[in-house]
DNA sequence: GCTATCCTAAACCATATGGTTGAACAAGAG
DNA sequence: CTCTTGTTCAACCATATGGTTTAGGATAGC
């Protein structure tokens, strides 16, 4: 995990930081959508949902099925699991720090009880 | 997890999505570091890096300390605990839904077999 | 064929972002 | 006190972003 393709990350955090295309993943998560469905719960145009899909697309986070005028959107977990993977690697380090300082106190603490019974 | 803190997360995953800013978060998880130790590693004016630092900052992914005139950053795992948990939750549909599809396909599997054998 | 529907494309706008430089400021070092 | 170091601030610039409106291209329905 040592930033193989930080493009690739970098699209799917930006993809990520906006509010109304998390709520979009939300809705997919449910299932597949049609492009005006995911639409529809926001006030704005179609065309500008429809550009928040494309980000979420060319960020590889959904894929488009185009059956007649309708295109139908639904997730691709794999680049979300590859962000979760990096958010996770880092996690191990913090936590393992949590759980040397917490080893840490413990020995002191302990050291501190020897000294209470002499 | 049904969006509770919509700002937070845009800021930690735009935080997220630029890959200096990864690369400081990854330099942090080795422990505290300066803001021009932080900097050094990249072929950018240092205020351009405390941008960055200020970004990470405000999104509550690192915090300061302030000794003299240098100040020191460290991760605050905390927010990036939060991001990942949304992954993580969303993670569960898609996992959920590929458990699904795949005991379909086994019971389908499972079907032809019978048929195969009278 | 005609019309309504689903969706994208293009042009445009305001604002945000990532970068620069130069100045300012506080605090060690001599 | 002076000089250097660590850092931010302010102004500026180019480009990206999120939104709009209008137009256009297929396709479904009548």
């Amino acid at each position: 995990m040592v930033e193989q393709e930080p493009a690739t990350l970098d699209a799917v955090f930006h993809a990520l930081s906006d509010s109304t295309r998390r709520a979009m993943l939300r809705e997919l998560a449910g299932g597949e959508q049609s492009v005006s469905a995911l639409a529809a719960p926001f006030s704005m145009s179609l065309a500008g949902a429809s550009k928040h899909v494309k980000v979420l697309e060319s960020a590889g986070l959904v894929r488009r099925r185009i059956a007649g005028r309708t295109h139908y959107c639904r997730l691709d977990a794999a680049r979300l699991a590859e962000a979760e993977a990096w958010l996770r690697y880092y996690e191990r380090f913090w936590t393992r720090r949590l759980d040397t300082l917490e080893a840490l106190l413990k020995a002191e603490d302990e050291r501190q009880r020897e000294g209470e019974n002499p």
